[in-house]
DNA sequence: ATTTTCTTTTTAAAATTTTTAAAAAGATTT
DNA sequence: AAATCTTTTTAAAAATTTTAAAAAGAAAAT
């Protein structure tokens, strides 16, 4: 008996999921995307009535036959997520109501995930911030949460940051202390996650999603899925063997891509140009304290900074040098340039394109699409909402 | 009515191919592995055995409680398949039986593949060996077609080579005239398939298959099936942009992998150190004209000569060197050497390690596992096989 | 403008499949 | 040698899918 009640509860929640990511559906809808039968679902569909979780609204626009009644969940089944996207230095959260809209406004904390007390610290900052929003915890689904690092999200764990003591996974340990379902991922899935949730990969099979940020990160739709690598670290793109140069990277090897093409590296570049005296805009932005070197950078390249296009260039050239590689391993329908970086948007395409011409065979580039996020900002928040979303029974 | 009728010949089917690759199975066994339930199973395996399609042969040894029965195909029950292997030059077929034994002995002729005739020639030479076989009509499950080029398995085409008149794909002009259903695929493709279904990627999920031979192909294991790309052209391995030789490749571009790793270019290389008159035993072997040029080279690496064997290891240097590339990009947990060329063996494996050593994040790096093909030779022609029964209904 | 034909969704009944539980058969332990 | 434990096999109950029919619109034809 249990086994089929929870067969039952998994399809319930898969009604839900599919409703958050798709705000409304028809009948028939939910049967094709669920692939169960539609007499299952539509009892399955009156009981989540009856419950009060989804209701119907109105009639969908005809396709040609009867029109379909549309159901979507019940703005009064207020249920909550807790989203936090960090990097190295700087950890965002937000909360989601199940339509995705921020009940509380995106809260930022700098962080410095290196610390020894940096689990602690975030637990703090969550359970301030849960305070703050005046939510009962009962309301609250759990955490989702998307971090820098070798994360093996089906552990639960980070091998590169966030130490914690005891033999306890780093998300039982979260979860534990805050009395929450804990969801951690690698921000670059993530954002994978994100693009094909809710972004320029949805409804595609075969999409890479490039993250281009403090390093180069990569998560990679395969089948329609996340794909993570038969130990989770799939898509360590920033440090394949590719460029020219000589420079030594932070991993301890030579010739990575991440010397080229991080936004670190970027802003160390325009700050020797700046050193060197070079004629630049951002000479003058960098005397500007209140933002950081790295908002400088961007601004200055939307703003066509000569200097910082040009490196932007050369960074953009590698990355679609690495794309070239990608494109001839994986044979992706669309690549999407997501992440921070991506903001610099249509600078970055040109050079991009002209190393994919460069290195790929035709035949085979011609078959992928290169598309800018439309997410950008929002999209690890989103995803580590999700990431939540997919793992609850809502119960 | 039509649609349950063929649900259950699929599972009738299905159930055949499990006792094609793995010989003999319990009840049990199968339930687990088609996903169904034990008494659809148990009905289904007794109607198979009414219409002689398997017998039960004996106890499994006991793993602690009652001892399973044993299932197997039927020996009586005489089906076969015919497999062809092709390369640009020579093209071997054999027509197996479904326990895998060659039933005609392995046929070669040279075929030239860009030859405008080479489809007819092909199907001639598939007609006089299906005369020599004896075997009746009837008793031919079909075709499975192994060739090099761009080939979209789906739908039956061959971009590169073999082009016919009309508006036909490639497999349906081989099948209208042979009329019998064929199935053709790429070659690194099937060898994956082959190292899945009978070799060393056996119940794996994520397995990198490397075809060294006339180029380096690359067949992609992902979640247990084989990963074509969204347009079937996933696992161009040989011309990802890497060699820093600038040496121009076949496809136009400089830098390919191919450049440096093909056997062809190997054997360039060996016939140049003889013109040099270096010291090597290449130059009487390759005055013996009953053997290829290839197979005398490759003889030399066995026998240790030093110039076959440096220019062995600088090309396994390079392939090495694409394989941390793979690694960093899949995180598989095995890769496979596999094709003509890894007949070479052991040879090949120290410059392959010491660039994986060298360019890969150890972390990542000791995930993966790398093997030998023990299949080398004829695992093309079993996955050409594999691949016409993986499509068959057994009607 | 009204009827007919064609689509598509929804409901209901029949057929199939899965679950669950019990029985049977063999191995292991007391 | 009896009792307990595993695992497979069989049988009955529950759940799900298929199939077909009905209902509701939209488009086409008279």
């Amino acid at each position: 008996m249990s086994a089929t009640i929870k067969k039952a509860q998994r399809l319930r929640a898969d009604i839900i999921k599919l409703l958050y990511y798709k705000k409304k559906s028809s009948l028939t809808d939910l049967s094709k995307h669920t692939k169960k039968s539609l007499p299952l679902i539509t009892s399955t569909v009156n009981g989540l009535i009856e419950d009060g979780l989804i209701i119907e609204q109105g009639l969908a626009p005809s396709t040609g036959g009867r029109r379909p009644l549309n159901f979507l969940l019940n703005p009064n089944y207020k249920r909550y997520i807790i989203a936090v996207a960090m990097d190295q230095l700087t950890t965002q959260l937000t909360i989601y109501d199940l339509s995705n809209h921020q009940v509380l406004p995106t809260q930022v904390i700098d962080l410095d995930m290196t610390e020894g007390e940096s689990a602690n610290m975030l637990i703090s900052f969550i359970e301030h911030c849960i305070k703050k929003s005046t939510i009962n915890k009962e309301h609250l689904l759990g955490i989702g949460i998307g971090m820098p690092g070798f994360v093996n999200a089906e552990k639960g764990m980070n091998y590169s940051f966030m130490q914690v003591e005891g033999d306890i996974s780093l998300q039982d340990y979260l979860s534990n202390k805050l009395s929450l379902p804990v969801y951690i991922d690698n921000d670059s899935s993530l954002i994978a996650l994100a693009e094909l949730n809710f972004g320029e990969a949805r409804n595609l099979k075969d999409v890479l999603v490039v993250n281009i940020g403090w390093g180069t990160g990569l998560g990679m739709i395969v089948n329609g899925k996340l794909y993570r690598g038969s130990s989770g670290y799939a898509g360590e793109f920033s440090h394949i063997p590719l460029s020219n140069s000589n420079a030594l990277c932070s991993c301890g090897k030579r010739g990575c891509l991440e010397v080229e093409t991080s936004l670190l590296i970027m802003v160390q570049k325009a700050e020797a140009a700046v050193k060197n005296d070079e004629e630049t805009s951002l000479k003058a932005l960098f005397k500007d304290k209140s933002k950081s070197h790295v908002d400088h950078f961007l601004n200055a390249v939307v703003k066509q900074d000569p200097v910082a296009i040009s490196i932007l260039a050369d960074a953009a050239f590698q990355i679609g040098k690495g794309l070239a590689t990608l494109i001839h391993i994986m044979n992706p329908e669309r690549i999407v340039l997501s992440g921070r970086g991506a903001k610099a948007g249509k600078m970055l395409l040109p050079s991009i394109q002209q190393a994919i011409n460069e290195f790929c065979i035709p035949r085979i580039a011609e078959q992928t699409e290169i598309k800018f996020s439309t997410l950008i900002n929002e999209a690890e928040l989103l995803a580590a909402a999700s990431l939540m979303v997919e793992n609850s029974l809502f119960e």
